[in-house]
DNA sequence: GTCTATACGCCGATAGAC
DNA sequence: GTCTATCGGCGTATAGAC
């Protein structure tokens, strides 16, 4: 359980390192089951001291590591409504992105997806109040206006087409579904789709 | 959901208390933020030694817990597919249940949507690995048989379908979606059924 | 920035009287 | 079954030397 480096190598723990590997501990076994000496050890260091230079606490960690991922996402999602004019289109590309994203790195989609952010952090604004998930029902209610997406309470489409795809990509997580997010990609977009789009 | 204990017993603390206050916390504050004390003052005993007359430890309340709510969904799903042939029928009344479900037993939805079991109970089955949920794919392939439903795989079809489903329930437990989920129900049954049925 | 050392609160859990 | 009392331990966090 414990990954030792027997290799003498000097370690200026950065705040990345830290980040990185709590990023990775909270997704697999969860933050409430991450002490910070597991978060220490796959760091590298002796003792926990040495994350205290960094963050406050350990609901720092979280914190800023929720912050981050959400920036994150929020920028790509800029980037795509940028380059793409059409909302169909837009949503596709933010469909990718998160298929993408589970493939490439799955504690990312673990953290967004599966922990309780409200369990870790009582204070933290609920997801569907944060900026990318704004951005998220933004293009859906231009959808909507567009005539692209059937006239309905815009958080309604969204709870829709998300829950299509987050359930997908957590039984991919889960690895109930087991190959690839790739793999349900199309499929996923489309039923997806289908279930806010006008007929 | 408990077993009949349809009285006004005195003092002495029974198991289905325990269990009671247990699942209102859990739901409420999540697993890791509930202390045997919190429970303890709940249930309206000195101290947490009464507890342990009828559980092991913690994690024993949540394993009952969780027994408990799934072997009663279960139930719940063999008399509906005992009252109903057809399966777009059957698929309805679980919905309904569940809806139902959210608006007088929140906690109990709670509970088994976002509460991470794993998390709690690394030994226990996934979700997916459940009787009731066993029986809702089975509802699922019988749909593909049929013909009511595409021909897909049939995990692929739960996931879109109860992913429409839990997600809105979701947003329903969270406040997100302001209106009791009675408000919401055919609405997302009627989207997440067109999500999987045959065209 | 990392170490040694230490503090200490909280929580889960047990023993034994009533 | 509930109480009093208590324990061990883990996990968070701090102080101060290097």
């Amino acid at each position: 359980m414990d990954k030792e480096k027997s290799t003498t190598e000097k370690k200026p723990v950065t705040q990345d390192e830290v980040l990185l590997a709590s990023l990775k501990l909270f997704s697999e076994k969860g933050y409430f089951n991450t002490s910070l000496t597991d978060i220490k050890d796959a760091v590298g260091i002796k003792t926990t001291s040495g994350i205290y230079q960094h963050f406050k606490n350990k609901q720092a960690i979280a914190d800023t590591l929720y912050g981050n991922i959400l920036d994150s996402l929020s920028i790509s999602i800029d980037d795509i409504r940028r380059r793409n004019r059409k909302v169909p289109d837009q949503l596709r590309e933010i469909v990718d992105l998160l298929f993408k994203l589970a493939d490439d790195a799955p504690e990312v989609i673990q953290f967004l997806l599966v922990v309780n952010i409200k369990e870790i952090l009582p204070e933290q604004k609920t997801v569907i109040d944060t900026a990318p998930f704004n951005k998220m029902r933004r293009v859906i209610q231009n959808g909507i206006k567009e005539g692209d997406i059937r006239a309905m309470d815009p958080l309604i489409a969204y709870s829709y087409f998300f829950g299509i795809i987050k359930h997908t990509l957590s039984l991919v997580l889960s690895g109930d579904l087991p190959k690839d997010a790739d793999n349900y990609q199309s499929q996923a977009w489309l039923a997806a789709w289908s279930s806010i789009a006008k007929r």
